[in-house]
DNA sequence: CATCGTGATGCATTTTTTGCACCATCGTCT
DNA sequence: AGACGATGGTGCAAAAAATGCATCACGATG
């Protein structure tokens, strides 16, 4: 599409901060690109980029100008998806991203549903924190993000939002296994792994620890749930997690069991799916959005809305 | 702005029905034109106009690919409206549109405010049917409308409405001109200048004559309320408006006088001030709507919302 | 059946874009 | 302090793209 090509140099010019680096990336000169540059700056009649012995940056001008850009170019994107499902076959191109809470089990799972029925979609899953997801959703680099536990911002819609409780994760051969449900006091007996990164999973856990003095021996650190899942498997520790981490019967399937933390000790996070506020997305993710909302709806009836 | 040019040719083709045609307009020969269509379907992947033996037309891909041109083209300009905002001068375009009675009065005189102010700024003013203004409004073509008392669709943002009751006009001299209030009966004395096009004036001077059976007189019809203005000096006629048609204090600067119609006989309709749903603005139209929605506040209190 | 108007196409011409070599400027490292 | 390297900007020739002319093919119209 030559007409995106001209707006893409621009973007990534804005993104590289440096004509020369652009150049390298979309494999053209540096003349040739710097060229545009100057006439688009022309055409708009004032200065898009300060220029810098350190390379360009954009001025207050470029920012408007940049955001309309992409704009553009993801919208056109759109309009191009629903065209081609016009001539029956869905494609596109779905850019989302979350926490690594959400990446484990549900949304590939979501993911690979989907594909069943449109193969012809594109699927790129990044993980983020929340803050560049948020940024990345104004600047149009992905289509939506799940949310965990955080403020959001006025200038975004939420799709859905789902209650999440706090879970302890054992093994199935775990003396609290049998448990319906845990206090927070029950886990001080095991070494814990807990959460690494700020907010969401570490600061539910954080309240609970400071409601119940319950002082929880930590002995790993880490944000990844296939990580707990392998290593509970080995010692006798407790992991915690939420719902959407773990598959919904999750001792048939690994051999653990994951029990619910008392809520009076540790009230549930809440996970909530957002997207750009007014942006329309193509056909291939609303679709997506679509299945998302109804599986959430199914798997969590009461947590959602 | 060789962007715009682009996406400007696709769409004169569009409007025009017929490359030919579009190339005059635009002042190349109808190969170039041709040859830009013919590359951009290769681009888009797909046909964009159907061949006729009697021009083009849009297909259905090309519907949507042209909507989101206009989109782009609109949102283009608003972008270069903002960043000229930038300096200090503010330039701009608005284009509005709307029925005989709205252009005759207040328009004119919030418009001559307004560029008292912003000189760099222009303004286009069209007068349309209700149903020609949405459709403009959908297609970009106006930033605002003006519409009399007329169903709304839903994708519409209403800025404002003000409540329009029914006003007898009369010469200074005219034997009802020193009536406070008229009811409909007090006008079959005399002949009557009513409104010739549907909608509007002419649905509420109607509802009036079914609701008291009053058969008045019509002898000319005209929507223009400066000929009905005129032709009132010459002959005791009485002539029908509303409120925004005419000045605040019409006898003393015309020698007319204004007369309100009682409300048990009619009804009074509703003139909105809407935009398209979910579009920005540029800053010179943002700033003309401010204008009028304070002006409307201040000259209809109780009427406006 | 001739005529008119439509969009499409081959080819020469014009315009635009690109690439190379080079310049001026500024930060950085020796 | 001075050399070095990286940055954006510019003159000029080559390459590429867009344009205009003449012409074709097709269908509607009278």
């Amino acid at each position: 599409m030559r007409h995106l090509t001209h707006l893409r140099y621009i973007d990534v010019v804005a993104r590289e901060k440096s004509i020369r680096k652009a150049s390298e990336k979309l494999n053209i000169t540096s003349t040739a690109l710097n060229r545009r540059i100057l006439a688009l700056e022309e055409e708009v009649g004032t200065p898009l980029f300060e220029r810098l012995p350190s390379g360009v940056r954009l001025n207050t001008a470029g920012e408007l100008f940049i955001q309309h850009i992409r704009s553009q170019m993801t919208d056109l994107s759109r309009v191009l998806s629903q065209i081609s499902d016009l001539s029956g076959v869905r494609r596109g191109h779905v850019i989302i991203s979350g926490g690594p809470e959400i990446l484990a089990s549900f949304l590939p799972g979501q993911i690979a549903k989907y594909r069943q029925d449109f193969q012809a979609v594109q699927f790129d899953v990044l993980r983020q924190t929340p803050e560049q997801s948020l940024t990345a959703l104004m600047n149009f680099e992905i289509d939506m993000a799940f949310i965990f536990d955080s403020v959001l911002p006025s200038d975004l819609d939420i799709v859905a939002s789902v209650s999440q409780p706090l879970f302890a994760l054992v093994h199935a051969d775990h003396p609290l296994a049998e448990q319906q449900i845990l206090k927070l006091q029950d886990c001080l007996a095991w070494p814990i792994i807990s959460p690494l990164s700020e907010g969401g999973l570490k600061t539910m856990l954080e309240v609970g620890r400071l409601r119940t003095a319950a002082n929880l021996q930590t002995v790993i650190k880490t944000d990844e749930p296939n990580f707990i899942s392998d290593y509970i498997r080995n010692e006798n520790a407790i992991g915690f997690g939420i719902p959407l981490s773990f598959e919904e019967n999750t001792q048939i399937v690994t051999g653990l069991k994951s029990i619910a933390i008392d809520e009076r000790d540790v009230p549930p996070g809440i996970v909530h799916l957002v997207q750009r506020k007014g942006r329309v997305l193509s056909v291939a993710a609303a679709k997506f959005i679509d299945q998302i909302v109804q599986a959430l709806n199914k798997r969590f009836p009461e947590a959602t809305r």
